[in-house]
DNA sequence: ATGACGGTAAATGGATACAGATATACGGGC
DNA sequence: GCCCGTATATCTGTATCCATTTACCGTCAT
């Protein structure tokens, strides 16, 4: 309860807080996709009221981690392999469109955003995955946030959030840094060199191999569950 | 009370009754952009009590036709000049790319359900603009509906939403109809030729003339209030 | 053993009343 | 004329209750 009234700061109510907390718990696999979110449940294990928790639920609608079944419930968001595609096609069109908009009108201070994010991205290690995750993510916004376009930057940014849950599902974070951190070194040159053409070029190349990448882990990962489903219904 | 329980059958549950007839206040102007909008004043409005308000609430800000000034409460999505150029460069990437996409898998049955759509489209004048503008949105959504890609399909339905809201205040809606079926028409010949370049063209100088006249609009809609706005402090 | 049926429990959707927090606005004092 | 405190409007959250729907589970018949 000290802790929620501490971080409760930082955010503007408790829903805020409760649906962070539950994007975390998504993010650390301790809710599976398709796992039921059951009001009632979450209000007694947060000690607060239903109401806040429906709030919550919805603020996870809203950024599409978890999907309503009326009359039914809310569920964290199931996997699908179609829309890992769909998702990356999607990602590609907006990501590449916004850098090419915005790689011109990044400041020196920017590079130099970019360059820290991308250093702190090189010193972490396989434990912290979610820091991981999110120094990715702000290398990637960053380059793009300067494209002149609120829509298409809040876009960006629910697309990423899923990409993020898709992402936890990665086994070997230590590799993947490594490559991703390689990528955007290459990235980074291209742009300081102001080759654009070759930026861009590097960008959905990365984007390709990231989606290759997911597209592997949430498939290795369907498989798993339906054999798990499988032995279930045999013990049954 | 009769028609909300006749409706509330076709819709799934209160809150989304009650969002879906904000929605229709928002088109028809009986909600004014900036306009707040009050829990208990809906509340009591449609006989319910505050929670299913506070979801529909939640809804419209979902469909980003309200926006949230935490602890402040709920307003209808202000205007914005530099929001329609952005929606509408956002449209313009999502919707080419979908139309691209999409357009060689059209059967003969999509070609004649868009045929159908432009016969209804127009068989309309100006008193129902609300229909005027669901037909215009089915004509650009029908084409996009082979593209294969359910998220960019639901982001252009989401674009649309609040594309609709901007169109509501445009004045000259016969004029505004024969231009848009005049356009559809070419497009649709260009499809039945096969002259998919042609129609992709067609498409794109359509959303840009669209995005003109609704940029004119805005601009007079903001020039009115602010000078309502003047006589009002005025009086102050 | 398996499938259909029915009853009970669980969960959501909604109502009501009340307590608290917070931003804006108003008005008085300096 | 400016600053500051109070008042008001409004949202945010708690606590309880009820209705309706869905899910689960055991029984029964095939």
């Amino acid at each position: 309860m000290t802790e929620l009234n501490n971080s409760i700061n930082e955010l503007k109510n408790v829903a805020q807080f409760i649906a962070h907390k539950l994007e975390e718990m998504i993010l650390t696999g301790e809710l599976a996709p398709g796992q039921h979110l059951i009001q009632t449940d979450i209000a007694t294990q947060f000690g607060v009221s239903r109401l806040p928790v429906r709030d919550a639920l919805k603020i996870l609608e809203k950024r599409e981690l978890a999907v309503t079944q009326p009359r039914r419930g809310v569920i964290v968001r199931p996997l699908n392999l179609q829309e890992v595609s769909d998702l990356y096609e999607l990602r590609r069109l907006l990501e590449s469109h916004a850098f090419t908009r915005s790689v011109r009108n990044l400041t020196e201070q920017d590079i130099a955003d970019v360059e820290a994010i991308l250093q702190r991205q090189e010193s972490f290690s396989m434990g912290q995955f979610i820091q991981i995750l999110d120094l990715d993510e702000q290398f990637h916004i960053k380059l793009c946030s300067r494209c002149e376009n609120e829509e298409i930057k809040s876009s960006l940014v629910k697309i990423w959030s899923r990409i993020r849950v898709l992402r936890s599902l990665e086994r070997d974070w230590d590799d993947w840094n490594k490559n991703s951190v390689k990528s955007h070194r290459g990235i980074l040159a291209a742009i300081r060199a102001q080759d654009y053409k070759k930026a861009r070029q590097l960008l959905e190349e990365g984007i390709d191999r990231a989606e290759n990448k997911i597209t592997a882990s949430v498939k290795a990962v369907i498989a798993l569950s339906a054999q798990s489903d499988l032995t279930k219904s045999a013990h049954n």
